[in-house]
DNA sequence: CAGATACTTTGACCGAGATCAAGTGGAAGC
DNA sequence: GCTTCCACTTGATCTCGGTCAAAGTATCTG
C-alpha cells in the first residue's frame, strides 16, 4: 500500500480521501484484519460524542454529518476549536483522555476503530503513522490559521472567513470548479458560529445581515447561502485571494 | 531504538527531550548516517529564519533561545501562532513552503536536518514518524488551547495565561517542583506578548501593571518576574487549577 | 556627559462588540 | 386555527480594549 495507491482509489462512498489510509475495505488484502476492530456509530444532532476528560476507547473518522470540538471554561464561556467534516479524523492515538468535548452538530455517522488494536496497527503498519502525521500537520496549520482569525480579525472579517471555509469544504465548489456563484446550506446555528468565531450570536446575526445588505452574500431562509463572487468574499475575509485555508 | 530508550537518555545537552528522537548523537550506532545531513545554525534576536511562502530546505529543532511563528495580514496586523522553546520541532516534512514566518525572538541556535534525506529517513525509520506524530498532536492540543485564550478570555486572563505557560515551560519550575514562588525572565517584549495574545502593547502593559498592583506577580525591572502563588495566577487565567497547558 | 534609540508606562478619549431586552417568523403539536 | 417553541433579528445602552499622544527609563554611542 502506497499513499499514491491510496489516492488513486477515490470512488469509495463511506471512505473519503483523508479516511482511506486507515480504512479496511480500501486495502482489504493488506489490512483485512481490520474488519473486526472497525465499526460504525450514529449520533443525533446535539449529542455529545466524547466529554472532555473522559477516557477515549476509540479513534475514527467522520463519514457523514458535522461534529465540532469545543472547550468550555467553568463559567460557561465556550470556544469551538475545530470543525470536523466528513473524512476528518477524531482521536488521539497514544493518549487516554479527550482534551475537549466532541459534539455532533448535525446527525452524524462515524467510522470507529477500537483504540488499542489501532495503536498496535500503527506500529506494524508504518504508513498509517505517516498518513496520520500529514493529516495532523494539516489540522495544525488550520488551527493556526484560525488563531489569526480569532486574534486579529474584526467581526465582519470573522464571518466572511467562516463562510469562505465552509464554502471551500462544501461539495458544490468541487463541481463548479470555483467559477460562478457558490451555493450551500449553513450547517451551523448562529450560536455555533459565534462559538467558533469568539463572538456573541447577536453580533453574528448583525454581521450576516450587513453582508447581505452589501450583497456579499444572499440568503434564502436563514440557512441557505449564495455567494455570487467568491473573490469578493475573500477580500471581506481579509485574505489574499490565493491564501490557503484548510480546516 | 525504542521511545523508552530515548526517554531514558536524558543528559544530552544540546539534544533535549523532544529533540532526541531525531538527533544523531543519541543513537549513533543506529543513525550515524545522520551526521552528514545534520548541522547547526545560529540566529540573532529579531532575525527572520523563514519567510512565509518561502521554500523550506530543512527541518530541525530549537537547541537554545526562543523562536516564534507569526502570521501577518496585508495591512500589517500580525498574530503569533506558536512559541518555539528549546526542544520544539520546526518544519513540515512533506510540504515545500512554510505557511508562516519563523522569527528568532531571542538569540537562537537550531539543529537542522536537510529536508530530503530527513524525509527518506522517515520512511526507513518508522519510529521517527511516530515520535513526530506525538509531538504534532501535542502542538495541536496547545494550539487549540490557545484558541480558547484568543477567542474567549479577557485581557487580564490572557496575560495570566501567557505568564502561566511561560512559567510552566521555564526551567526554574522543574527545580522548585511547583511549590514556592516561581521566578523567571520574560523572553518576550510587550509587543511580542501583544502579538501572541491578540492585544495591543498598551493593553499588555496596563494589565501587567494591574496584576502587579494586585500582587498576583511582582516585577524587578521590566522583565524579571516572580510569581508568589502559581495557583492564584492560574485562577486569574481562568483555568481550573489542574488544567493541562502544553505549548 | 549629551544625545539617540528602543522599550515601556500612563492618560484621555473613542468605538466595536457585548449585554440586555423586545420582537419576528416559521415549524411542530394539539 | 391557535399556541408553543426555537432560531433568529433588531434596538438601546454599556464597557473593555483600541487609538492617539506624551512622558518615563535603560542602554548604547560618540
Amino acid at each position: 500500500m502506497t499513499l499514491k495507491a491510496v489516492h488513486e482509489h477515490s470512488n469509495c462512498d463511506d471512505c473519503p480521501i483523508r479516511h482511506r489510509a486507515v480504512c479496511a475495505h480500501c486495502d482489504k488484502d493488506e489490512l483485512e484484519e481490520l474488519e473486526d476492530i472497525k465499526y460504525y456509530r450514529s449520533f443525533e444532532a446535539g449529542q455529545t460524542i466524547i466529554w472532555s476528560g473522559d477516557p477515549m476507547s476509540f479513534v475514527g473518522s467522520v463519514v457523514s454529518g458535522i461534529a465540532s470540538l469545543t472547550q468550555t471554561m467553568e463559567d460557561g464561556r465556550t470556544q469551538m476549536v475545530g470543525l470536523l467534516l466528513p473524512s476528518d479524523f477524531v482521536g488521539r492515538p497514544g493518549r487516554d483522555c479527550a482534551p475537549y468535548d466532541v459534539v455532533a452538530t448535525t446527525d452524524l455517522v462515524m467510522c470507529c476503530f477500537r483504540k488499542k488494536p489501532f495503536e498496535e496497527m500503527m506500529v506494524t503498519t508504518p504508513h498509517i503513522a505517516q498518513r496520520l502525521l500529514q493529516m495532523t500537520l494539516d489540522e495544525l496549520d488550520a488551527a493556526r490559521e484560525w488563531m489569526l482569525v480569532l486574534g486579529r480579525k474584526t467581526a465582519r472579517e470573522k464571518i466572511a472567513s467562516l463562510l469562505s471555509i465552509i464554502a471551500r469544504r462544501d461539495a458544490s465548489i468541487h463541481k463548479s470548479g470555483m467559477t460562478g456563484p457558490i451555493v450551500f446550506d449553513l450547517p451551523l446555528t448562529r450560536e455555533a458560529m459565534a462559538d467558533y468565531l469568539g463572538l456573541t450570536l447577536e453580533t453574528v446575526s448583525r454581521q450576516i445581515s450587513a453582508l447581505k445588505k452589501d450583497q456579499v452574500i444572499s440568503l434564502e431562509g436563514k440557512r441557505h447561502v449564495t455567494i455570487p463572487d467568491m473573490g469578493r468574499l475573500m477580500e471581506e475575509a481579509g485574505d489574499d485571494t490565493d491564501g490557503g485555508f484548510l480546516v
